[in-house]
DNA sequence: GCTTTAAAAAGTAAATT
DNA sequence: AATTTACTTTGAAAAGC
């Protein structure tokens, strides 16, 4: 009876432990990240799951955290890619991926498709443009999604190469290496999905 | 053996398995202390077998003593195959059960499938990876099934014929 | 869990030319 | 800008840490 007791407090303290180790954690990221508290209550959310599955075991703390704020991200559509939350933690991107597909297995949290259109918004702001160009960004990927051109492609290299064209066209022009770097995709990239995207959507593009 | 067998990579510390590749048929064997072996790079139940024969008798040119016959057994099948036709990932990601589609990280949609329980790789192009089957039938299962499937579930374009290629 | 091996798929990346 | 090489994902076994 007493024993049991004891087990009991033993292992909710240790919860507490790590629950409260790890929203400092999520604090830290997620300021570093400049992410809305929606996004940081969710993670919460979903690391709490975590811990009380046990899913943290011989996992540190802030590879689960790192995950649960990608998860999160996912769910409220706001952009960002597992390097840029992986960066701020002594794990890489490999080790909070695991952690992330682990949470998707073990717990019910249901993630969504993740869709270029989010990254637009991202990309978009980063960069200064207007909303005509975001809007008609999200048109021609809206456009490349119904052609089947987006299957099995980098959502921030669709977006950016969306954006390069868009901003080309409303004569806002951004450099192939601006929109990539805050993309966090190669020029390569923004170029092949640019090329791609003029080509099939048939997109006029006037030199300069 | 590291020393008597030539073409033979061997650091304990690495891992406890010597490394040893023959040329034909093209596969790499690890070999253990135990006596036990895994071989892998065979495209076929023939070319397996002939493969461990051919190491065997390697080995004891040699001067390694094997004695007994070997007992083999396929562990994973490793396939792939083309449907010809386009497949919308995001449509089969939504109406698939146990699937994993995440393009930010790997441009092939994941699907665990029961029965026959393999893993299938499920590409735009419509052409798959198929890993994780015991027999070469699993394999041929699989593939229908989940052409079967994905035409059911109206996530194919422009319908061909069905075709398929082993590792 | 990790270590090593092989092969395919398609996308992305980095290093050379 | 084109090539080449290399990494991402999946599966399974081996012996040992």
């Amino acid at each position: 009876r007493w024993r049991k007791w004891q087990i009991r407090a033993r292992i909710q303290s240790s919860i507490d432990r790590n629950l409260a180790q790890a929203m400092n954690e999520l604090e830290r990221i997620g300021n570093l990240l400049g992410l809305p508290k929606s996004v940081k209550d969710e993670a919460a959310l979903i690391y709490r799951k975590a811990v009380e599955k046990g899913l943290v075991r011989g996992r540190s703390i802030e590879s689960v955290v790192a995950a649960s704020i990608y998860a999160s991200c996912r769910r409220i559509k706001i952009a960002r890619t597992l390097d840029e939350i992986a960066q701020f933690t002594k794990a890489n991107r490999k080790e909070v991926a695991r952690c992330y597909r682990l949470l998707l297995r073990e717990l019910n949290v249901e993630v969504p498709v993740s869709d270029p259109k989010d990254y637009v918004t991202r990309i978009g702001s980063l960069l200064g443009l207007s909303g005509a160009v975001m809007k008609l960004a999200a048109e021609t990927l809206e456009k490349a999604k119904n052609t089947g051109l987006t299957a099995g492609k980098d959502p921030a290299g669709l977006a950016a190469a969306a954006i390069y064209i868009a901003a080309l066209l409303n004569d806002e022009r951004r450099t192939q290496k601006e929109i990539a770097q805050v993309a966090g995709v190669t020029e390569v990239t923004v170029r092949n999905r640019y090329k791609e995207l003029i080509q099939e959507l048939k997109i006029e593009i006037q030199n300069q | 053996m590291e020393r008597s067998v030539p073409n033979v990579e061997y650091d304990p510390d690495q891992f406890p398995g010597l490394i040893f590749r023959l040329e034909t048929p093209k596969v790499t064997s690890l070999i253990f202390k135990s006596g036990k072996m895994v071989v892998t790079g065979a495209k076929s139940t023939e070319e397996l077998i002939k493969s461990v024969k051919r190491i065997i008798k390697t080995l004891k040119k040699y001067g390694i003593k094997i004695t007994g016959k070997p007992k083999i057994q396929i562990q994973n099948i490793v396939a792939s195959a083309n449907m010809h036709v386009h497949v919308n990932l995001d449509k089969a990601a939504f109406l698939l059960e146990n699937n994993m589609y995440e393009p930010e990280q790997f441009p092939g949609l994941i699907f665990r499938m029961d029965d026959p329980r393999v893993v299938l790789l499920i590409f735009s192009s419509g052409k798959m990876v198929i890993t994780g089957a015991k027999r070469e039938e699993e394999v041929y299962k699989a593939v229908k099934k989940i052409f079967d499937k994905l035409n059911e579930l109206d996530c194919i374009k422009q319908v061909e014929e069905e075709e398929e290629l082993e590792i």
